[in-house]
DNA sequence: GGCGAAACTAGAACACAATTTCATATCTCA
DNA sequence: TGAGATATGAAATTGTGTTCTAGTTTCGCC
């Protein structure tokens, strides 16, 4: 009986009731979110409502944002597995690249439009510095990407890396001016839009393969 | 002597005291910023650093991250005056935009380096829901554009705005991702650098300087 | 040169959640 | 069945932004 000092308990080593316990607990933040907001609730509505003791939900996760994170991860996985279930249902090449993307981005820009509490979300956990948070997000952005690769992969390597990063941080920007109020669903779409064009557009594409300005 | 209800004092109607009293607030505020970042310290310390009373500053600033913010953006507009004003001495046209462009960004991207509690601070600022705070997030964001719309200023209209944004992007993206340890400041440097290049390249602004596949 | 209102000061008090603690109950499995 | 690990529930702790109070200063104005 340690007092809480060490890292929460890794999924690995979980007996069965603990891994329904921990997902019990995630369900639960998914639901407070979707329904307020993560600022609307305290560890203590997640313990009520999961059926776990406060006490014991900081031995899975070490704080808030922890489980906050998993929980974003979580919800953002379903978004991801559905455009992908669609995309292999269809069949690869059928569209042009830029209107793939752009059905993922559009995809992307109406769920968290759908629920702007996760937008919310994310924008908070974007930022957090919380390394169990930190790396709940890097895992979120290992899915997008995987995503994005598969949507890009006829596209020649060097541009693909380019275009790729450059619309998930035009997505990310755009939605966290968004939440922030700064701007308007609309500039969203539109911004992202843009970008995925501009960016993919196939005589830049072809300009780009062997371009290599040294890069300092 | 009424309650703290209503919106700070405006800048507008202050007395010269209160600007001075003002101008005090932020500067400390800026200093121990740079001295151990914005978590290290606490309002209390802001009151007693700048010699104006605790409820006096909230009189000035509704929360702790307007002030926050308006310290940010007091920092950074010392960077862009310094990028301005080299930028005329030197004259134009002398240099081809990708370099112009470059020359900003990695300006910007070593001051945050340097002074890294500045980019954490930004951060947590850009994504900040304080009403306050936002507005002086809009105001360091015009800032910027303002400098990036003069280096692109013989950019053709339609691919400056798109490549404006998505440089404005790619650099937020990476330094948020940098600050919450989710990259290194080399990549930071790289995907802003390949971003500008790719999507300032003479060739592709040519090509899209007419191209205009309908958007909705 | 004194009035009154508004602004300022010092510092205590408050609010509010995250996090921790702990005594007790409950599992787990040899 | 019993020892040790885990879970429970509720209360205690903590940190810090924000607000409040009471006394003091400032300042325009008659």
């Amino acid at each position: 009986m340690l007092p809480n000092t060490s890292a929460p308990l890794s999924v690995e080593v979980m007996t069965g009731g603990q891994l329904a316990r921990r997902e019990r607990l995630t369900r639960a933040v998914v639901d407070l979110v979707a329904e307020s907001g993560a600022d609307s609730f305290q560890m203590k509505d997640v313990a009520d409502r999961s059926g776990v003791a406060l006490g014991t939900a900081y031995r899975y996760f070490a704080s808030k944002d922890h489980l906050l994170a998993v929980a974003m991860s979580e919800w953002q996985r379903r978004l991801t597995d559905r455009v992908i279930a669609d995309f292999d249902r269809r069949g690869v090449p059928a569209v042009p690249v830029v209107e793939r993307v752009l059905d993922y981005t559009n995809r992307e820009i109406r769920g968290f439009q759908r629920h702007a509490h996760f937008a919310g979300l994310m924008v908070r956990i974007y930022t957090s510095t919380d390394p169990f948070a930190s790396e709940a997000m890097r895992e979120i952005s290992r899915n997008n990407s995987a995503v994005m690769e598969r949507l890009l992969a006829d596209v020649p390597d060097r541009p693909r890396a380019i275009a790729r990063n450059a619309v998930e941080s035009v997505l990310m920007h755009a939605l966290t001016t968004w939440v922030t109020d700064r701007c308007t669903i609309a500039d969203v779409f539109e911004r992202v839009t843009a970008t995925v064009q501009y960016v993919l557009a196939p005589e830049r594409l072809a300009a780009a393969t062997g371009a290599g300005t040294t890069t300092g």
